[in-house]
Parts: C-alpha cells; structure tokens; sequence
DNA sequence: GCACCTCGAGTTCA
DNA sequence: CTCGAGGTGC
C-alpha cells in the first residue's frame, strides 16, 4: 500500500497512522481470503469455505470499503461489477489474430491430420494434448503486469468487441494474478461458458418469476456477454476455461502444458480434463470414451481439441488464412431426432429459385425447437426418398442449420404423399423451369442415385470422370463415374413479374444492409405489394404521394407507424450510391462491389455510360461483371428503375475516396514485387489504391513504376528491360511521405 | 490451368 | 456458417 494512501486514511481517520495502517492491513487480508477462495475454487476445484462464510467476507470487505474509499483497489473483488451500463462496444484489434480451428467428423480425417503435422514437423518427435472443446463464447483476457486490462469477443478474428464490464462479474476470472513470474503482458484466450448447473438453476430462477427461459447455455452466454449493464450479467454464474494464448511477454515456457501450468499457478482456470498424447491412434482409440463421457461434464461441448504440445513446433507448422496447422477439432456426431414431416412449402427466393421446405412437427434438438428445415431442392427430396406424412430424421448441420437426412422406411403410411416438383409457381402460377446452364459451362452430375448432394458445375473443357469435389474446404463425392446433365439443380419461376419475386426484390433493396428503410420489412413489403400499392422498388418513393389515403385506412397501419415508414423512405434518400447499387441487385453486385464501382464513378450516370473497357480496368472487375453491368444499364427496365429513383430525389452520387492531392502515384500503375519489410502485399497493394494508385501484377509497357522488395525476380529485370522506373521500399515509403 | 481470396446467397432460431 | 463462383496472380 502506497504511503500517501495510508497518509489519506489516517487525516480522514484523523487518528493515529497505527489505526490506519491496521485497517489497510484487514482490507488486504479479506481481498486476499476472497481471491484464495475464487483460486481454490474455480482453478483447483474444491471449495474451501461454504458460500455462506464467504458472503460474510465479502461484506465485511464491502463495509470497510464503504467507510474508507481509500481504500478501494482496481482489483477488489467489490470492484467486479460496475454501477453504470455502458453506453456501446467499442472494438478491439486482436495483436495476434483469433483463427477458428478446422474441423473434422472421423477417424480417417484425423489420421490425415496427423499425418500432416508428420511431414510438416519432418520427422521430428511431437507430442498432443487434448481436452473437451468447451461450447461457449471464446474471448480473449489481457493481463498487463498481472492486472486485467481488457476482455474482448472473438468477432470475425481480426477485432472484436470490447466486453471487459462483463468479463470483470465472471467470478473464475481473476482480476489480478497471483505470484512472483507473472509475464509483463499475457493474452489468455478461452472460452466463457455456463456450466449446466448455474444455467439450470437461473432458469429455474426466471420461470418462477414468470419470465421466459433460456434456450441453451451458448446462447445465452452470447446474450449475457453482450448486455450493455453488468449488473445484468452478474451472479449468472458463467465461468471462464483457458483454452489459448495470445502474445505473451517475456514468455519463459516451451511447451503449452507447461504455461497451462503456470495459468493455474496464477489463478487462470484451464481445463481439467486436458490429457497428453504422444499418438494419434490414442485419440481415436478414445474417441468412444470421450463421447459417452460428454454428458457427465459440467459444461456443454461437442468434441475434442488436440493441439501439437510444444510452442516451437507451432511457430513450424504455422497457419493457414483460416486455421492453424498445428491444432484440428473433432466434433462428435450430431445429435438426431425423430419427427413427422406435416408438409412441404414451396418458397419463391428473390432470384426466383424454389426452394422446398419442409414444416416438421415441432421437435427438440440441441437446445433448440425444430419446425421448419430447409430441403435444398428436389433432387434432394428425390434421393431422401421422403413424402409428406413420412418419420423423418433430423440433425443440425454445422450445430446450428437443421436438415432431413433421412426417412424412417419402415414407419411409412401408405398414404404418404411425393413431391415432385411443380410445373407452376406457386406464388404466380407462372410456368417453372430448371435453370439453365451457362454458356461456357458444364454441368455434370453424379450417376450414383444415393451419392449425397453431388452436382458438379465447371467451366473446364475436360469432362470430370469421376465424382469428387475438392476445393479448399471440402473434399467430399463418391468417386462413382458422372454424367453430363442440361441443366442445373435449382428450379426456377421464369416469370420476372411474379409477385413472390417482387416482394423479395423490393424487401432486399429495403433491408438493413442497403437502402435501410425503417417501417419497410418483409412483413409489410408483403402487404404492399399483395395490396397493389407497390410494384416495384420506384413504386416506393410514390406511395406518399399516391396512396396516403389508402395507407391511412390498412389495418394495423396507425398514424405513428405510418409517419416512421414515410420518415424512413425520406431518410433512405440520402443513402450513398453504393447502397441503391447494392439495393438494385444488378448481377451479383452486392455491397462490396457497389462500393468499389460507386468510388470509381461517383455517380450513378458515368456508370450507366461506362464503357466495356472502363469497367474492365477496375481492379475486381472482370469480364462476367462487365457484361452483367453493361447489360443492365442497357436495359429498358434497368434504366427506367434508377432514372425514376433519381427524379424522385433519391441521392445517385457519392464522393470518391480522398487522394492527397499530392499523391506522387496518382493515376499510375505500381507493381510490386519481392518481399517487403514493413508490410504485406495486400496492405502496401491497399495504400497504393488509397494514394489514387492502380496496384497491378505484372510489368508491362502499362506499367508506371516498380517497388521491388527482397529477392526480387523476374519482374525487376523485366522492368529494367522496358526502361520502367524501379524504387526499392524505402524509396517508396520516402515518396509517399510515409518514411 | 491451378491456387487462393473475396463476395453474395441462403439457412434456422431466439 | 457454408458453399459456389468470379477475379487475380503465378
């Protein structure tokens, strides 16, 4: 305890220092009793006073605390839950980023992984530790000097939000670590859970003060990490499992048993279930075991985690884009269940694709109630086998998506009754045909009647002999011979006015992510368009004037609902071009697309003109966009649509990305090769785009000028060859000011 | 012609 | 979250 703190104390005591000092001295001693007991507890797993005895400490210490604020640390165990809801989540750039592991569902895949790891680690000895995959919320604690600084969600792995007011009421994360070898800094990463127990208990809790319950732990836990006020979330009894690490400095352990070791020391729960490994066939040979042993856990999981031991040996075998190399996860089988298919639905997508559905009587898997599952398309339902009034069974595909996989054959009614699929729409009764093949495309389709889900689509010239598809993330087929085919799986409803496929076009240029127009949902695009007071997405922008009287009269439609969507359609006005582009769905353009062309136009009219050849330069814009692109400008309907949107005033324009005026690469064409220092391709390809700059791969006669890294090859020479400027990095950093 | 990346569509439930 | 397709780089 700090001198002046003291000196504070006893000029408010105005007592003697004797008096003060005894004071800190019990404070400290009670923070110490609470933080052994939580130490005892969450890391070692086994209380050591009763949960009575320890609400006494605690407010002894709340008492003390009270009387002399003084007195109060950051890390008091009072000091877990703030007294204000915060006002919004700020995010966070992970220093080191979070990737998701690669899964696997077999014993095959995991010798193939292990294999892998073999070649990649070159003979070399190696070892696996293993242990239940924890099913919550993974997030990331940051300890500077031993305090925690900062909890943050995993988001899309780059950045993620900043959770730490409620990680702070996770009674199982320390505040601050125990021990003499704390590192500087230390990134645990780890999952956030709530064990059966206390999720059952606060259940309990809610349905006997009439409130809804929570459907499955995960969830829930997703919902309590995201209140706004801690004081929600306190007192739930979530628990926090250490599962990873981040960047940790000076980092003195080899291996992660080792660290994991001293976690604990610290005061950082790991797992105890967590076993080393020094086969493979251990793992597999266990596999059985584990999965019997799921239901007697604590908490919720749905595999394995085996991760290569020692730290070294990872750093060897790094990481791909999306996964490590050095770590795989098992999933144990989907849960299944049983139930009756009540009927089939046809729905009607906004590209017009029909899509059976299939309604279930309502049946509980995995947390949560089934009713709907979708059927994919027909061929499904043909291979399935599977009629109306059929048992069918279900599984949750990925643990969240449920899908039929199969048909009870031997619960057949006589009077089941097939789908085939429909020669109208229906929702326009208009004809349905299956989709066309692309010219310049083939598709080809598994000979094998049972082989799963296998329609193969190519642009190749060879024909595919055999049926197996293997792209980056799957590798999946039967190797049963194929068979070309003259059309593809989806069936479609060819009737571009088909009010099924307006009502989903207008709901699309509505929603959220585009046009954004509050009070214009998918429930009330259906009942204006059902109702003929909308057509078409122009229709929008002319309801106030055409139908006030109308609107004013639909039921459920009162003067404040009414106000909120005419003030949401004026509001929409003023959207950037990007979102209407994106609204109007030309081709496949969606937002990202939309911002890269309505930066490169600004307007919605140099666009419309734009030549084949303009478009084509843009970087990420090839030749099928082009085409799409040209196509619907060139079209009636295309250009009445934005030319009726602009002369209702919705904003067509949207200011290019500030260039330095000054930027030295302006409107030139930069290659860049060889491997840079201070940054990768794709930031330094970034910054030139930013600097007004094309960023292209190859040296031609086109090319402005070279930036050239370590062990430039071919393209310098080439460069030299055509009398192209080259500069090295740090020249190019000095140009562009950044040096 | 292949490998890799990015984009967009489609999927259920609370 | 998953998949297929387009775009780009080599």
């Amino acid at each position: 305890m700090a001198p002046r703190a003291l000196l504070q104390i006893s000029n408010a005591l105005r007592y003697n220092p004797a008096m003060a000092k005894n004071i800190i001295k019990q404070a400290s001693v009670l923070r110490e009793d609470i933080r052994r007991h939580d130490y005892a507890y969450y890391v070692l797993g086994k209380p050591v006073i009763s949960d009575r005895e320890y609400d006494k400490l605690f407010a002894e210490l709340k008492a003390m605390e009270v009387e002399h604020p003084e007195l109060v640390t950051p890390d008091s165990p009072t000091q877990r839950v703030g007294e204000q809801p915060i006002e919004g989540f700020e995010h966070v750039t992970h220093s080191i980023p979070m990737l998701s592991v690669d899964n696997t569902y077999d014993e095959t895949q995991l010798r193939e992984f292990d294999l892998r790891v073999a070649k990649g680690l070159g003979g070399e000895s190696y070892r696996y530790v293993v242990e239940p995959k924890v099913d919550g919320v993974a997030v990331s604690l940051v300890y500077e000097r031993g305090m925690l600084v900062l909890a943050a969600t995993r988001g899309d792995g780059e950045t993620g939000d900043d959770i730490t007011h409620n990680v702070r009421t996770v009674p199982s994360v320390p505040l601050r670590l125990f021990g003499e070898d704390v590192p500087e800094l230390l990134e645990v990463r780890g999952e956030v859970c709530w064990p059966w127990d206390a999720f059952r208990a606060f259940n309990a809790k809610r349905e006997e003060a009439g409130e809804p319950t929570f459907a499955n732990p995960r969830n829930a836990t997703t919902g309590s990490l995201k209140q706004l006020d801690p004081r929600n979330v306190t007192g739930r009894g979530l628990q926090f499992v250490a599962h990873g690490l981040g960047r940790v400095e000076p980092l003195r352990a080899r291996t992660q048993s080792e660290l994991f070791a001293s976690l604990k020391k610290w005061g950082i729960p790991t797992s105890p279930y967590s076993v080393e490994v020094d086969l493979i066939e251990e793992v597999i040979a266990k596999l059985e075991k584990w999965d019997r042993r799921r239901e007697s856990l604590p908490y919720e999981t749905d595999g394995l985690v085996i991760k290569i031991d020692a730290l070294d040996q990872r750093d060897v075998l790094g990481a791909t884009s999306r996964y490590p190399r050095w770590c795989i996860a098992y999933k144990f089988a989907a849960e299944q269940a049983e139930t009756v298919l009540l009927d089939v639905e046809l729905q009607v997508g906004k590209t017009g694709v029909i899509t059976p559905v299939a309604k279930l009587d309502p049946v509980h898997l995995a947390g949560t109630t089934i009713s709907n599952a979708s059927l994919h398309n027909f061929d499904q339902i043909e291979r399935l086998d599977v009629r109306v009034g059929d048992r069918v069974i279900i599984e949750k595909a990925g643990e969240i998506i449920p899908q039929v996989v199969g048909v009870v054959l031997q619960k057949r009614n006589k009077h089941a009754r097939a789908i085939g699929p429909p020669l109208n729409c229906p929702s326009c009764g208009g004809k349905t045909s299956w989709e066309p093949i692309k010219p310049g495309h083939r598709a080809y389709h598994c000979t094998n009647k049972k082989c799963e889900l296998y329609l193969n689509r190519r642009q190749r010239k060879n024909i595919p002999d055999r049926c197996r598809m293997i792209t980056k993330n799957t590798d999946r087929g039967c190797d049963n011979s194929v068979q070309e085919v003259d059309h593809m799986v989806d069936l479609i409803c060819t009737n571009p006015e088909c009010q099924a496929r307006v009502i989903e076009g207008i709901a699309h240029f509505a929603s959220r992510d585009n046009m954004d127009i509050e009070g214009l949902g998918n429930v009330w695009t259906e009942k204006l368009v059902k109702e003929r007071l909308l057509r078409s997405i122009a229709d929008i922008y002319r309801l106030e004037i055409r139908y006030k009287e109308k609107l004013d009269q639909m039921p459920g439609l009162g003067a404040k609902s009414l106000d909120r969507l005419f003030q949401g359609i004026e509001e929409s006005k003023k959207k950037p071009l990007a979102r209407v582009l994106a609204g109007l769905r030309i081709g496949d353009i969606g937002l990202a697309t939309a911002e890269l062309l309505a930066n490169e136009f600004g307007d919605m009219k140099s666009l419309s003109q734009a030549s084949i050849a303009r478009l084509m330069e843009i970087d990420g814009i090839g030749k099928e966009l082009t085409e799409r692109i040209v196509t619907y400008f060139q079209s009636e309907e295309g250009e009445r649509t934005w030319k009726e949107l602009s002369d209702r005033g919705v904003n067509m324009t949207q200011a290019k990305r500030e260039v330095a005026a000054d930027s030295p690469i302006a409107g030139k064409t930069v290659v860049v090769t060889g491997t840079l220092q201070s940054m990768d391709r794709k930031q330094i390809q970034d910054l030139i785009k930013q600097l007004g700059g094309k960023s292209a791969g190859s040296v031609s006669k086109k090319t402005d000028l070279v930036v050239y890294g370590e062990s430039a090859g071919s393209k310098l020479d080439k460069a030299r060859e055509l009398g192209v400027e080259a500069i090295d990095e740090k020249e190019f950093l000095k140009r562009i000011g950044k040096s």
